[in-house]
DNA sequence: ATTGTTGCTTCAATATTTGAAGTGACAATC
DNA sequence: GATTGTCACTTCAAATATTGAAGCAACAAT
């Protein structure tokens, strides 16, 4: 399999990972969350090089992430903005920030996260959406579907 | 800024993601979510190249995030296993799913999760774990620690 | 004796990323 | 009015990473 063919797979996981599992699609994505707009802005901000940044802003176009908007004409100039597709992404972001914040760090968190509502610093938590209670890996049973399971198991080239 | 500087940033999200933001780390990390341990298994149901999928189980397995065990000597033979450290990763995976259901997908999901202690078939929630109310992205304020600030405020070669 | 299994390594070909430099349309300053 | 600066990029050659195919070592099974 290569990448290519990951983006045709039936699991929306594996076409999400093609999508976003790259290091400055997500260093986007977590400057856009914490404000950023720019080009120029996200570039000092990721470290991307530019042409890398530019390729991976028309990705997250192409896709529907973010949109880029004139900000002012004459002279013509663009902003992106995350879409409602791009904002759904933030889960993704903050699991890994709180991965992190668990695992490789020894002092404070340089970034807290305050509830807006209710004010306090917090770090989101999953939860069973039925019985509200926290859940982990080993909380899950993974179910596939028969035509998943079948796909799988076909192997290419078999006879 | 290079990917290796990436790792050596104060943002452990940045650091997160220059350790897994990589289409096969997620792959891998799926499959081992879904139950795979050996390296045969992991290659035909990621798909990855053989090189490719090596490399990527030594940088796991150095990360403490996997580690391999011998299920037999004689042969000798090893299979690889979640850490506590690698089982914390599964709300990311598990966002990214939940992201590609929601945005990528037509029908039915390939993949079910189950609820193990209530038996519900869901899609776990991110939530604020002093209120319990669910969170997206416009419920956050991200807040930088002072020093964090200062350090991205920093540009190489400023005078 | 041959074929198969498992868990890789090696290698040359290909693809991607990088850093540096350049571009175009203007705005601001001297 | 000449120079410098800003913004959002593009272009390009060099460095780096990934890929597919083949090979290898230690056995087990037929």
């Amino acid at each position: 399999m290569s990448r290519a063919e990951l983006a045709e797979n039936t699991c929306t996981a594996a076409r999400a990972v093609e999508l976003f599992a790259d290091v400055w699609m997500m260093m986007i994505l977590r400057e856009m969350f914490l404000g950023s707009r720019r080009f120029d802005e996200l570039q000092r901000l990721t470290g991307a090089p530019t042409a890398t940044l530019s390729q991976r802003l028309k990705r997250l176009e192409s896709v529907g992430v973010l949109r880029r908007e004139a900000y002012s004409e004459h002279p013509l100039r663009h902003e992106y903005r995350l879409t409602d597709m791009g904002r759904d992404l933030w889960p993704v972001v903050i699991s890994m920030k709180a991965w992190g914040d668990k695992w490789l760090l020894s002092d404070e968190t340089p970034v807290k996260i305050l509830h807006k509502e209710c004010g306090a610093s917090i770090t989101p938590q999953l939860v069973c959406p039925d019985c509200h209670k926290p859940m982990a890996a080993h909380d899950a049973e993974p179910r596939l579907s028969r035509k998943f399971e079948l796909e799988r198991n076909a192997v290419k080239g078999q006879s």
